[in-house]
DNA sequence: TTTTTGCCGATTGTAGACAATCCAATCAAA
DNA sequence: TTTGATTGGATTGTCTACAATCGGCAAAAA
C-alpha cells in the first residue's frame, strides 16, 4: 500500500483496457469517421450496418450514439434512425460569435501567463503555417490553423474553456460548406496570426484579447461570404440544368430534415 | 399534400410519444433528480436499483447515463458504476470565468436588440427579486436569480450560447458547497441587477457587457470566499471531534474519487 | 390517371440472459 | 496485530431475441 490506491500508472495497454469499454472505442471511431467526412453530414447511419462492420452488438453502439447526440454530432430521430448532423449557416454564425468571446478570453489569459517556452512553440507553428502558404498547401495549412488555435486555448489554462471550445470546433466542422468541395479557405488570414502572437508576447491583455476576437470575426465574415458565393453559384448551375435529377439524388442519398437540429 | 410533409403539429400527447423514447424520459427524470439534489454529488447510482424503481430494463437506462456523462452531470467508471459528479472548486472557478464572457456577450447583444416588451418582462423579474429580498426568502430569490440570467441569455438570440450557458449552469449546481447546508448565498448582489437592466435599456453595448461581466465576477468572488469559509469552518469542527467516525462515514456513503472529473 | 388502403420487409425500441469484473468479508500465515 | 490470499455475492459489460414502428410498394377504388 504505497501511494496511489488502485492502479494509476499501469502498463499503457493495461490502462487502456481498464478505462476503455467498447462504448468508448466505438464512440471514438464514429467521431473520427464523422469529423473526417467519411460519414457525411445528412447521411443516415444504420445500426446494424455499423454493428456488423465493427463486429459488435447494437447495445454499446446505441450508447455511443447517445454520446454523439449530446455532443451535437448526430441527431437521433425516434423510430427513424441516426443521422449525421448538418449544421445550418445560422448555427455556424452563432458558433463563431461564441468562439470569438472564448478566444478573446484565451488571449487575455495568455497575455498574462504565457511562458517563453510556450511562446517559442507557438511561433514554431506560425512559421510552419507560413511555409504551408508558400507551398500553397491548403490542407496542411488548415490542419496547422486548427492546431494553432487549439493549442492557444489549451495554454490559456482553463480546462472548461478548452472542453467547450473543442466541442464547438467539432460541430463547426460539420458545417460542410466551410471546407469541402472547392478546397479549404485560402489563407488570407496568415498575417493575423503573427499579430496575435505579438500581442500575446507583449503581455497586453486588452490587445491580445482584441486580436483574437477580431481574428475570429474576420474568419466568420470570410466563411459567410464564401458560403453565399457557393450557394448562389450552386443555384446558378442547378436551376437551368436538371431540376428533376437534383430532387432525385436528394431523395436517393438518405439525407433528410432529421439531420439538422430540430 | 398541403404544406408540411409529415406530422408537425399533432396532438401534444401524440407528439410526445413520437419524439420521446424511454431514454429521453429517463434522462429527464435522472437530470431532475440530480439537479434537485435528490441524487447527491458523489453518490453512486446503481443500474438495477434505478431500473427497478422506474420499472424499465437496463438498456435505455444505460443510454441515458451516457447522455448525462456527456453533459457532465455524472461520471462513468468502467466496471465500477455511475457516480453523480462532484465539481471541485477549481472547475467552478473556471466555469465562472467562462460564464463571465458569455454573459458579457449576451449583454452586448441585448443592448443592441432588446424590445421594450422584453425589457418590461425583465424588470418584472427584478421587482420580484427585490420583493424576495424584503421577505428574506432566499430560496425564492435563488430561483428568480436563475430565471433572470437564463432569460437574459435566451433573449440575446444566440441559441448556441443559450445551450452552452445552460449546460454550464447545470454543472455549476453540482458544486455543492455553493448552495447547500447553510442556505443560499444571501442577496448582496440584488442592486447589481438594476444596474444591468439599466445598462441594457440604455442601448450601450459596452456598458451592458461590462455590467454583466462584472456581476458574474463578483458572484465568483463571493462564491470562492463562501467556500473557503465553509471549508475552514468544517475543518475546525472536524479535527478535534472524531477523526475515526469521519473516515468511517466517508467509506459508508458510497462517495469516491470516481465522482470528480478525472 | 390519381388517390387511398393494406401489406411486407427493414429498422429501431426494449427486455432478458449470460459472461466478466470488482468489492468486501473471511481466513491463514508471519 | 497485521499482511496477504481466497472466495462468494453483487454489479456491470455485452449479446441475443422479441416486439413495435416505419417507409415503400402494389393493388384496389374513385
Amino acid at each position: 500500500m504505497n501511494a496511489d490506491a488502485g492502479h494509476e500508472s499501469a502498463h499503457p495497454t493495461i490502462a487502456l483496457l481498464q478505462t476503455s469499454s467498447l462504448v468508448n472505442v466505438v464512440h471514438g471511431e464514429l467521431e473520427r469517421m464523422i469529423l473526417s467526412g467519411r460519414l457525411a453530414p445528412g447521411e443516415k447511419i444504420t445500426e446494424l450496418t455499423i454493428a456488423a462492420k465493427l463486429g459488435i452488438s447494437r447495445g454499446p453502439l446505441r450508447e455511443a450514439f447517445r454520446m454523439l447526440e449530446e455532443a451535437g454530432l448526430v441527431r437521433i430521430a425516434k423510430n427513424r434512425g441516426v443521422f449525421v448532423r448538418d449544421i445550418p449557416v445560422e448555427e455556424a454564425v452563432e458558433i463563431f460569435d461564441l468562439r470569438a468571446v472564448m478566444d478573446e478570453l484565451a488571449g487575455r489569459k495568455l497575455a498574462e501567463n504565457i511562458t517563453t517556452a510556450q511562446l517559442k512553440e507557438i511561433r514554431g507553428t506560425v512559421d510552419a503555417m507560413e511555409k504551408a502558404v508558400k507551398d500553397k498547401d491548403a490542407y496542411h495549412y488548415h490542419l496547422l490553423n486548427l492546431k494553432f488555435h487549439d493549442r492557444l486555448v489549451e495554454l490559456a489554462g482553463n480546462s472548461k474553456l478548452t472542453e467547450i471550445y473543442r466541442k464547438l470546433i467539432k460541430e463547426l466542422s460539420l458545417f460542410r460548406r466551410l471546407n469541402l468541395e472547392d478546397g479549404w479557405l485560402m489563407p488570407i488570414s496568415a498575417s493575423e496570426h503573427r499579430l496575435i502572437v505579438k500581442a500575446i508576447a507583449s503581455g497586453d491583455a486588452d490587445a491580445a484579447g482584441k486580436a483574437m476576437f477580431e481574428h475570429v470575426m474576420d474568419s466568420k465574415a470570410r466563411t459567410i461570404e464564401h458560403n453565399l458565393r457557393r450557394q448562389s453559384q450552386a443555384q446558378a448551375t442547378r436551376t437551368p440544368a436538371a431540376p428533376t435529377a437534383a430532387s432525385k439524388s436528394a431523395s436517393k442519398t438518405a439525407r433528410s430534415r432529421f439531420a439538422q437540429g430540430q
